[in-house]
DNA sequence: GCCTGTTGCGTTACAATGTAACAAATTATA
DNA sequence: TATAATTTGTTACATTGTAACGCAACAGGC
């Protein structure tokens, strides 16, 4: 089953996920020889547990709730590092995180955002960013990184909105 | 000479783009039977009198000059009108506006936008969003709008980053 | 022209998001 | 264990964006 196959699916074993997700993380971190402190894998965890991209001021209270100092700075922090490792994105048209499904390999990652529910998933962008690249380069324009993300309705608002 | 092929070069005549940005925003307006007010076309000009995306907050100092009431809501409602009617697009990785060189007809936009110098120069993703539309409607997605934006160096900058 | 409903604007106050700077604590490594 | 590097705590503030309400300007019908 395919990290995309399971997109929009809620009746999946999430928890499951969540467990996969840290555990792959770890590892990671571990290969790279970097830290994932308390701190970071507790936010690494939070962002996990929420279908819908979280905002970095909605995971203060939890942090504070395990203990942790709960000021910006925090957790921004442990955002910016996970980022680094590719083991969240952030959703800029939302001011929002939200963990990778593939963090072990560089890719190109396409967001469906639900206007509806707030959900979102990753989609592979790698075939619509050649083109791009193609275009950007005929113009002498030298990519380092892109932001692709795409506001609509998913399977269940789509049908919801309908009835 | 098409608005692509002006894309990065500074030695264009920008009086001239702004001329007919604004010429063809009045024109536009008028046709939906929209108010292009003082206040938003003012904002439209001083968006398109600068090259880099400008935000909110950078408008509101040359807004009260201009002797208008310059507190953000001011500037905001305009934003809106003007982005309501295509005549800017918001940045969302920069918290920015930018003006659009093709508002008379709907399009698929993506933003070359330079680390370097700020710049930034739309360009066509019709192609590209077909094939991220494939993906999303097999998903079962239905897409309402998107945001393509690609950071990275102009020919420009990338000269002087090679020197 | 003049009324009237609608739209746009002025104003205040505040909410939400993000950072700079420095001190204290913790960890890795010699 | 000493030392350097990294991580975290803490304070204070910068930036970005909105809600709410009253007044002013405008369009359209009479």
């Amino acid at each position: 089953m395919s990290a995309n196959s399971i997109a929009f699916h809620s009746d999946h074993d999430h928890q499951h996920c969540i467990e996969q997700a840290l555990s792959s993380a770890r590892q990671i971190c571990s290969e790279r020889k970097q830290r994932l402190t308390p701190i970071r894998e507790l936010v690494l965890k939070l962002i996990w547990q929420s279908h819908k991209p979280l905002g970095a001021y909605e995971l203060l209270p939890a942090l504070a709730e395990a203990g942790f100092n709960s000021a910006p700075p925090t957790v921004y922090r442990a955002l910016e590092f996970l980022q680094s490792q590719g083991l969240v994105h952030r959703i800029a048209s939302l001011n929002a995180f939200i963990g990778c499904p593939s963090p072990d390999h560089s890719h190109d990652g396409c967001f469906l955002i639900c206007t509806g529910c707030g959900t979102a998933n990753e989609i592979e962008a790698a075939s619509a960013m050649r083109d791009l690249q193609r275009q950007a380069e005929a113009l002498g324009f030298k990519t380092q990184h892109q932001t692709i993300e795409i506001a609509g309705l998913c399977p269940n608002c789509r049908e919801s909105a309908a009835e």
